[in-house]
DNA sequence: CGACTTTGACCAGCGC
DNA sequence: GCGCTGGTCAAAGTCG
């Protein structure tokens, strides 16, 4: 589902979101978002002032890695989540931009106050994306002031927090129950958000003072996507593999451990657990770092799309669908992200590389048979031009970059933008195969 | 056969 | 020092 890069991730998410004429998916009108509300947002996803893409010539070329170098960001960037199940259909995008680190303010609250202000500025529109969106720059002298208190906020459901790991709390539980619990905010269909309670506080003994932990609410996917344990563990562009669960003192449900499987050696971890307040959603901690490029749309999916072990399938008649439904209705709760996004992103990433990683150049070519399994008809998963595959490729990729600067919203959402009717159900159904972008009853857009 | 999940055991930090 | 708790390890089993 949510597989996204940093800032770019974002804008790409967000511009392509604003390309169509956007309504809102929260029954709060059908207003169009002008075109000129996004203008003002950084239309450029490698000019997109963050702290990840800050720095002299942005490294956006150079050393378009280094820009990840918290490649951590990638996933806590742009968690676009999609509840297909749930009655409001929400939508989420998450996004963070910033690292924080333990013995630190944040680095980068100008980064972030200043992304927050555009936010504030589209804000103005209710239907503007960005009103789900938060970056919630966690401060305990704050705390009091629930980043999920403005109405924005309680339409996103999800908050990133960079989080200090010295900080008491992040969030407590009450806090972001206590400020939820209000009716404009919408967490309230999901619930209230937890974004850490203290009791993560232990964590801090296994993590070094440089250490990087982030904390991410998003509301749990669809029970589709559970496996056997009932565990709901949304998939990333990183390739995770479980490697501990434990029950969690105090809450009623285990908490995975996952470490990044993309490349060996690689340290990253998170930890999926429900929240104990509210089970509908996940809360998700990032640890560490990957220490490699981005992997590639294989590795990515590798155990994410495994089916259900067999003596779950035995045990749980609830979800008693075929393997081949099960993936379909994972990958469809999993990916809120269109094909079309994920590949421009990874592509955006990987064709950026200098040095791409060995696995990357024995997997040169997006596994289409990815998403063939899980029901996509591999002809409309991607787009080449956006997911080079090899080094000419990469250097199409680049050349086509300018386009994509400027028409990047064509690209990936043509309806809307350019092109005739045909061109545009033609594209359409090529950059959007889930029709994630195509929701009943909206012609505009999902949000 | 490789990669994954599961799960009990082990280890380390913290509070009493 | 001891117990509690969280995080990790590793063997076993599963799956494609």
């Amino acid at each position: 589902m949510e597989n996204y890069r940093g800032e770019g991730d974002l804008n790409d998410i967000v511009r392509a979101s604003g390309g169509g004429p956007l309504s809102c998916a929260t029954g709060q009108g059908s207003d169009t978002l002008p075109t000129s509300s996004w203008q003002q947002f950084p239309s450029d996803p490698l000019n997109f002032p963050s702290s990840a893409m800050e720095g002299p010539g942005l490294n956006a070329f150079g050393d378009p890695f280094s820009s990840i170098r918290d490649p951590l960001l990638n996933e806590l960037s742009s968690t676009y989540f999609s509840s297909p199940n749930s009655a409001d259909h929400h939508r989420i995008i998450s996004t963070s931009c910033t690292t924080v680190e333990e013995t630190s303010s944040f680095p980068g609250p100008a980064t972030i106050v200043g992304q927050s202000k555009l936010f504030e500025e589209d804000v103005r529109s209710p239907c503007n994306i960005f009103s789900r969106i938060q970056i919630s720059p966690i401060s305990s002298s704050k705390l009091p002031v629930s980043p999920c208190d403005s109405p924005r906020m309680a339409a996103t459901g999800v908050c990133v927090s960079p989080r200090g790991i010295k900080a008491p709390a992040v969030l407590t539980g009450d806090m972001v129950h206590a400020k939820t619990t209000s009716k404009s905010c919408l967490i309230d269909n999901t619930g209230p958000v937890q974004i850490s309670s203290p009791r993560n506080l232990g964590i801090k003994r296994r993590l070094g003072k440089s250490q990087v932990k982030k904390v991410v609410c998003i509301p749990a996917p669809a029970a589709a996507n559970s496996r056997s344990s009932g565990e709901v563990v949304p998939s990333d562009l990183w390739a995770w593999r479980k490697y501990g669960q434990k029950p969690i003192k105090g809450s009623p449900y285990p908490r995975g451990y996952y470490r990044c499987s993309s490349s060996k050696g690689c340290s990253a971890r998170k930890q999926v657990e429900r929240s104990r307040t509210d089970p509908n959603m996940l809360v998700i901690t990032y640890t560490s770092e990957h220490n490699h490029p981005w992997p590639t749309q294989r590795n990515a999916l590798a155990g994410s799309t495994r089916s259900q072990p067999s003596k779950a399938n035995n045990t749980s008649s609830a979800s008693k669908i075929n393997p081949k439904e099960e993936l379909e209705v994972k990958e469809s709760s999993n990916d809120a992200l269109s094909p079309a996004i994920v590949g421009a992103v990874s592509s955006t990433a990987s064709a950026s590389a200098k040095e791409e990683s060995e696995d990357m150049e024995k997997q040169p070519e997006l596994d289409d048979a990815e998403f063939g399994d899980q029901g996509i008809p591999q002809t409309q998963t991607y787009t080449p031009a956006l997911m080079p595959t090899d080094s000419q490729q990469a250097e199409d990729f680049f050349a086509e970059l300018d386009e994509i600067e400027t028409d990047h919203l064509n690209l990936l959402f043509p309806q809307g933008f350019s092109g005739t009717d045909q061109d545009e159900q033609k594209e359409k159904k090529t950059m959007d195969p889930f029709g994630l972008f195509d929701w009943p009853g909206n012609n505009d857009a999902p949000f």
